[in-house]
DNA sequence: TTAGATGCAAATAGTTTGCATTTGT
DNA sequence: ACAAATGCAAACTATTTGCATCTAA
């Protein structure tokens, strides 16, 4: 009974229990690849385990956020954010803008810009954010055609 | 009457008009050094220009994410997204998480890793947000001696 | 056993929409 | 002049919360 999935896994390590609500949410997720809104995570842990409240996938999704198993990203037309699942460990994001993608690097050699800036700026830097945006290549492809000009 | 900012200018030059909603929220965004929630801008709005409606401003934010001028991401807490200015010219911020002051600075040298990434990952890379947060000189400075203990 | 989690449903944000009116160009 | 935008307020989502109950460890 030791086969937990590595984000099981993670969350208990970080001292969180394991129920069937963030089971159900994990794997939702995992089976459609990531990428679901909220909303579809719903669904999809209304199937997985009817049992399992809304209230609880909101709870589980806010908890997996906290832990970077997953980040909500936001997309074209800022209706409701897309969760998307994190692979693991620490790194930096290139999100697609048109299908909410993210790509990962790790290495973002910021250290030595860092030093500089609290050097300069008095500040003393704790962290930062850093993120690049742009079309990823599928959706390159599939609005090359029509996207002419896109008219919302 | 030409001295557009360079952000109204790319509304104009997309095709929008300039408005007083739009022109009202680019303001509150840059005063601030972007980085607000929408019910912050909401409120910076109001003062801006009471007679701004709520609706309009989330039109707008809509639009300025579009045309890429700002974009939402979420930081902590999935609750509300934060707007953030994306660098126009070509600057970034330091974000002081005390005073919320912003400091910013040029060359952020990655231009390189920026080419390096969008070979490595296929996604056409059409900007890039980067964000040092920290305590600045005087924060650091005032709370040296309060701070023994910050209880989160 | 027992604190951590949950489900429910009600309470709250947060965001969008319809439409008559105003406004930028 | 005239289509584009707006303001308003109501309609809608989406998300959070309180609390008694349940359950993983």
């Amino acid at each position: 009974m030791t086969s937990l999935t590595p984000r099981l896994q993670r969350l208990r390590d970080a001292g969180y229990r394991i129920t069937h609500a963030r089971a159900a949410v994990l794997k939702a997720l995992e089976q459609a690849g990531g990428h679901l809104t909220s909303a579809q995570i719903v669904d999809a842990v209304a199937v997985i385990d009817p049992a399992v409240g809304r209230a609880s996938v909101f709870r589980t999704l806010d908890l997996l956020s906290r832990l970077s198993l997953i980040r909500p990203t936001y997309t074209e037309g800022s209706g409701a954010p897309v969760f998307v699942l994190l692979p693991g460990g620490h790194h930096h994001h290139i999100i697609c803008t048109h299908c909410g993608r993210v790509f990962e690097f790790e290495n973002c050699g910021l250290d030595e810009l860092s030093a500089r800036l609290e050097a300069n700026s008095g500040v003393h830097i704790a962290g930062h954010l850093l993120e690049f945006y742009g079309t990823c290549a599928d959706c390159t492809a599939s609005s090359a055609a029509s996207s002419r000009e896109a008219r919302a």
